[in-house]
RNA sequence: UCCCCAGUAGCUCAGUUGGCAGAGCGAGUGGCUGUUAACCACUAAGUCCGCGGUUCGAGUCCGUGCUGGGGAGCCA
């Protein structure tokens, strides 16, 4: 017999004669003549209720199937007479698939904290709340590559192994094939020159650079794909491992970029508040109560869009006091961001034309000789969401500007390269996906929304 | 990497001026009921995070390491 999901079973109009589900035991309440089970395939957030009439044949496994046991069910979808649900399952035949040990099995029919569900990430989608939170993770990433398409931008895979020393953008984690321990010991160029690409080689920390150069052909791009950070970094917003969205336009501005920037979100927010309304609702009800009217105003209210002398002016002029103080030439820390969009504005704000000194050599710089075309959106819980930048497309002022970073412009000829032949003004960005679903969740860890999160000293699973 | 807080039963936590190790939930057993994180009774369950120190005596005080949480830096 063919198996039909739960969420397809939830959802008939009318009663079905006879119907196979299998799926994961969530509870089972044991009565003398009657066993209710809930049953849960992961197909959608609610359970099937089964009833198994314990004086039918059907009874045998009945003492095995216990919370976590894989069961396969059949019988018949009727009405449900008791709350709660609308349909349910009377069984006619219950097979035990896999049976779980009630004295091991850590998952319990009550609450678990986040940091005790993080040491078992191999059971916690079984728990509605992760279940719920990567079934909105799966559905996100449809948009992405929906949402550009739509847009007449194309998919590009970017190296994930680069060999690009520097871009400015953090530690790198080294690749090589040499035996552990001996590395060490070797001075690092007889390393590189001995080892599998005969050059040093890493992780990728952005697909930036080669993004700029399809854009350059295909006119517009996107990637999306997993990141690497080496750096130290202990905080509940960062991961060594993540993955980032970076779209990259050809004949485009710091405005195209903010308008593209906005409307991604806003697509992406309103596609998951329409296709996992269950899931969402959820977060709303046991992570965050505000969070329904927050992603209402995420996914209808304009964005704000402001330059970083506006910005300094109005931290400058507030009456909070900030541990650091703000002044023309400093970047932002997190409690000015936070003051930014959520005390001041309540809402997503762009900043733009911030000063040449604290941004990297390809960001395009300004007229006024002292900012350059770089844009941040900040986002209320998260704080920096997106980075991007008109890029430097006049080749004399990037070779300048790759000189002033300490940089050697041999090792960037072919980025250099696309000034020379058909240069064209061009802009992108780098949405961090992670923290996008964090503030579509409420989920304050990003650990907690990465199937099997990599961070300093953790690399279990 | 820096600052602050925490680590006690499978989970969540209490444990007083240093003096016999506790509760709720979960699990097991029995009962009861078309049940809804069911209900009632009983039972089992501990390297008090590790190491070292102070003390007649340490879950409790001191040092140190590890782990977790919050904040900061770096950033997406």
């Amino acid at each position: 017999m063919k198996r039909t999901r739960v969420i397809e079973a939830l959802n008939k109009d009318k009663k079905v004669e006879r119907i196979m589900v299998k799926g994961w035991v969530r509870t089972k309440r044991d009565a003398k003549e009657f066993s209710f089970i809930e049953l849960n395939d992961g197909s959608c957030l609610k359970n099937i209720q089964i009833i198994i009439d314990q004086n039918q044949d059907c009874r045998e496994d009945l003492k095995l199937i216990s919370t976590g046991a894989a069961v396969s069910i059949e019988g018949a979808l009727v009405q449900s007479p008791g709350k709660g649900q609308k349909w349910e399952i009377h069984a006619a035949r219950i097979e035990l698939i896999g049976e779980a040990d009630q004295n091991a099995y850590p998952l319990q029919k009550k609450r678990h904290s986040d940091e005790f569900l993080r040491t078992i990430a191999h059971l916690r989608p079984r728990t509605n709340k992760y279940g719920a939170l990567f079934r909105i993770r799966s559905e996100s990433a449809f948009k992405v590559h929906s949402y550009f398409r739509e847009k007449g931008f194309f998919n590009l895979h970017t190296p994930i192994i680069t060999g690009s020393d520097c871009e400015g953008a953090g530690e790198l984690f080294r690749v090589t094939t040499l035996p552990a321990g001996k590395t060490k010991q070797n001075e690092k160029q007889n390393i590189s020159e001995n080892d599998f690409f005969g050059k040093e080689a890493n992780l990728t920390v952005s697909g930036q650079l080669e993004a700029e150069l399809f854009a350059c052909a295909l006119d517009r791009v996107y990637t999306f794909g997993p990141t690497f950070r080496a750096e130290n970094s202990n905080t509940p917003r960062h991961a060594a491992e993540f993955w980032m969205i970076e779209p990259e336009m050809a004949f485009a501005d710091l405005t195209d970029n903010m308008d593209l920037a906005e409307d991604l979100i806003k697509n992406m927010t309103i596609h998951v508040m329409e296709n996992c309304k269950d899931d969402l609702e959820l977060f709303g009800k046991f992570v965050d109560k505000k969070l329904m009217r927050d992603l209402e105003i995420i996914a209808e209210k304009e964005y704000v869009r402001l330059p970083y002398q506006k910005a300094v002016e109005i931290l400058q002029s507030s009456n909070k006091k900030f541990e650091f103080p703000v002044a023309f030439g400093t970047d932002f820390q997190t409690e000015h961001e936070r003051f930014l969009c959520e005390n001041h504005f309540k809402k997503p704000v762009f900043v733009f034309d911030y000063p040449k000194s604290i941004k990297p050599f390809y960001m395009r710089l300004n007229d006024d000789n002292s900012t350059v075309g770089a844009m941040d959106l900040l986002v209320p819980r998260v704080g920096e969401l997106i980075g991007g930048s008109r890029r430097e497309e006049r080749l004399n002022i990037l070779e300048h500007r790759i000189k002033e970073a300490g940089m050697k412009k041999e090792t960037y000829w072919w980025y250099l390269d696309i000034r020379r032949f058909g240069s064209t003004p061009h802009a992108g960005f780098g949405l961090g996906f992670e923290r996008f679903l964090m503030m579509i969740t409420g989920v304050s860890n990003i650990r907690d929304v990465i199937p099997f999160p990599r961070t300093p000293r953790h690399l279990e699973f």
